[in-house]
Parts: structure tokens; C-alpha cells; sequence
DNA sequence: GTAGATTCTAAAGATAATTTAAAGATTTTA
DNA sequence: TAAAATCTTTAAATTATCTTTAGAATCTAC
């Protein structure tokens, strides 16, 4: 996911950078109002988690411009605040979820996935890739609206790739996150070749337009 | 990238290595105070991995050292100890980024390329030099925003020319950078011939005007 | 406990990248 | 200016990485 840390205070926001990047997610950061304002412009996010201290602007103000700019993008606001009234008036201007410093960032990471799934689906669980579709709930997949099987390892795979579209993925990065714990034993990750091989081959053409081999450094999972 | 391991326990040290090396790092190691202090001094390093309990100094030490002769290194702590003193000392004398003992090679690896993001480019996965633009987590590469294709040494080559801009860089220290510790043993590098060339043809026109020739001493990557 | 499905291993074949080699061009040195 | 050193370029040899298949080992559901 592709998530603008909008915070001015340095060590917060790399922290917060840090623990959102090892989930898999690409972060970007805004450290002023005018910075976050610009890359709100330019690029589509799915979330901003939006400190509404902000020094040079207030949070709230960039809110009020999202919402002007009907931008899709769910908003986790973060404030140092837990009065009820700056709740209500972030939630009021279209702000997703709230949290207040300190927090931890599990629980901030937990909200943005509760934010993803309840927003950028709209409100259902299922997440589509052009032809591509999953259902999260009953795990089953879809393409050109045809039902195809995959077996778990290809189904955590598949979602792997959607949820990191657009970056190259080693063979150590998914096997980490495949097989957790004991990948860091394995002295090859060669049956990931397999396991590649047989989610292209039930995706039919998509898996091979859309798993791209980076040779030499992995794989990536992108439209075109 | 190049990386140092200063990590005594033998079997961790191979572990991170080789984990490492097949991200496409060149890895060397120090396995004691001594050796690690001798290497810092001798060589440049993008990051060091410190294990701040090596038996036969501190690992501490070391990090005072880096800082006080003004080394542009990023740091990553090993430590055994979770308290969150040893922690913040860390840190406060110049760390980038900590890790206790024990952890997944996955995660020893992305924290080490945000501080790599962070340190070096400013936070963002995206590099640009005059036309060329270079995408770090997809591994794209545009020149005047048309994709080109470039193989792993070539794409290393690029960055290693992008982030020494202006600085005349030796076959031998390109060699070492890309090839890594048994590049000493190397008695010729003209192979460094041939990967420039292709280099300078997949670039164009930015090629020939950024890749200068310093002949007799090396290569320098700078816009007039 | 067994049958069937899934995952992993192994290996051959295909493809791509890297290195070697060598001929020709350019730059420096004497 | 000629010789020596260094660099450019191309093609071929070598090596590394990826694809694909088949079957063995393991897991899962009944």
C-alpha cells in the first residue's frame, strides 16, 4: 500500500516509517503543511496518516483540501489532542479513524489495515487487479470472472504481489513472508520458482502479463 | 551496496551474509574490535551492521569512532540487550536504526535499506539525476521518462555513479563496490570496460554526457 | 489410517548476464 | 612523432539464474 506520513516530529515519523515500510507498504513523508500539501497533489495515496499539529499548517486544513478534491485516500489522523471535540471535528471533516500520542505502532499500523479494508473496498472484502479478483473472505479468486482453485501458498502469494504491486520482491522477501521464522535457515529458495510457475499458470495470461521476473533480483507483480 | 558485519558469534555472521549477499549486497566482515576498527578506516561502507557486545571491545566504541572521524555510514545495532537505555545510548551516539537479538534476516535487511532511503536520498524511493530517474523499490530506471531495462551490475553501476556524483571513481574502487572483498584478488578489471559500455548505451545521449572518462584514473558521473 | 491434495526436491533445458578475449581507437609520454 | 598505455567496442565463451516437469515427501480431511 502507498501510505504519506504526514508529520513534522522527525523521530515520530521516521519510527512510524520504519514500521510501516517492514510491513510491506510504500511510505512516503510530508514534514510540513505546504510538503504534504504538494505530494497530496501529485501522487494517489491510500492512506494518510495525517498529524493534525502540524507546525506550519493546520492538519485539519489539508483534510478540508482532500475532502474538497473528493481524493479517495483513507485518513488515519494522529493527534496529541484526545480532547472529544478534536475527535469529532477530524471524524466530522472525513478523517477515517483517530488516534492520540503516544500510541504504539501496532495499533496505528491495525487501524490503517481496519481503514483499507472497511474504505478502499468499500466496506466489502474484496480486492481486485484488473482482471483479477479476490475474495478475502471465502478466499477465492477470480479471473475474466471465472473461478480458478489455488492451494494456500498460492493464494498467500497472489496477495503478496497485489498488496506490493509495483515493487520487486526477492525470492528472501517472499519467502520471509511466506514461510516466516524458519526462511532464515533455508540455504535456497528454489521451490519458489515452482511456486511461481503454478500461480502463473492458474492466472493464464494475467499471470504472465502481471508477474514480471526482475532477473537476478526477484519479481514483480505490475499491470502493462 | 557495501556492507560491513561487525559481528563475532561466527554462525549469525555467515547467516547475515549470506542473506545479504544474495539481496545483491557486497558484504565483508570483522569479527572482532580490531578488525572491524581497521576496515572502517580503510574502506568506505554504505552501512555497518554492528553488534554492540563484540567480545573483544566494545561494539559501542566503534560507533564513537565512526562519529567522531565524520564517516557518512548509516548503523544498524545488534544487540542482545532489549533495555531500553542500551537503546536510546545507541541511537543518541549516532545509530540509524537498532535491532535486538533474536530477529528475522528479513527484517535485519529492510531496516537497513529505510536507512540507506533515508540517509542518502532523503526518505523518498525515487532518485533523479537531470533526465534519468531511477525508481529504488520497483528497480525502474527512465531516461527522460521512457523505461529502460538495465541488468543487476549495470543498475548497481548507475546507483554507485549517482550517489559518488562528481567524484573520479578507480576501476578498482568500482571494482570493490560491485565485486566486493575477493575484488583484491582480481589481476584485471577491463570487464569494468564492457559494463560502462553498455551502461553508456542503455543510457543514450545521457550517457556519453554524464559517464566522463578520467583516463588513467577512472570514471566520473557529472553533468557539466 | 488412508486417499488425495499440497508442498518440496531434483534435475534437465532455456534464457539471460557476466566475463574473457581480442582488435581497433584514443590519449599520454618520452 | 612514435611508442606505450589506456580505453572502446564487439563477439564468443562461460557462468548464473530462471522455467518447467516429474516425482517423492508431507500434510490434510475424511
Amino acid at each position: 500500500m502507498k501510505i504519506l506520513i504526514a508529520e513534522d516530529e522527525k523521530a515520530l515519523q521516521s519510527s512510524i516509517q520504519t514500521y510501516l515500510d517492514r510491513d510491506g507498504n510504500v511510505c512516503e513523508v510530508a514534514s510540513d503543511f505546504y510538503e504534504a500539501q504538494q505530494k497530496i497533489a501529485l501522487y494517489d495515496y491510500d492512506i494518510i496518516v495525517l498529524d493534525v499539529n502540524l507546525d506550519t499548517g493546520s492538519g485539519l486544513e489539508i483534510l478540508r483540501i482532500i475532502k474538497k478534491e473528493q481524493k479517495k485516500v483513507g485518513v488515519v489522523i494522529i493527534s496529541a489532542n484526545s480532547s472529544l471535540e478534536d475527535k469529532l471535528e477530524g471524524l466530522d471533516l472525513g478523517a477515517d479513524d483517530y488516534i492520540t500520542k503516544p500510541f504504539h505502532l501496532a495499533e496505528l499500523n491495525s487501524r490503517i489495515k481496519a481503514v483499507l479494508r472497511r474504505g478502499k473496498f468499500g466496506g466489502s472484502d474484496t480486492i481486485e487487479f484488473h482482471e483479477i479478483r479476490v475474495n478475502t473472505s471465502s478466499r477465492t479468486v477470480y479471473v475474466e470472472d471465472k473461478a480458478i482453485t489455488l492451494t494456500r501458498k498460492e493464494y498467500d502469494l497472489l496477495l503478496f504481489f497485489i498488496s506490493n504491486q509495483g515493487r520487486v520482491l526477492s525470492k528472501g522477501i517472499i519467502a520471509e513472508h511466506l514461510w516466516g521464522d524458519n526462511s532464515d535457515l533455508l540455504d535456497n529458495f528454489d521451490f519458489i520458482y515452482v511456486h511461481i510457475n503454478n500461480l502463473r499458470k492458474k492466472l493464464k495470461g494475467a499471470g504472465a502479463r502481471y508477474i514480471k521476473t526482475a532477473y537476478g533480483s526477484g519479481y514483480k507483480f505490475i499491470a502493462e
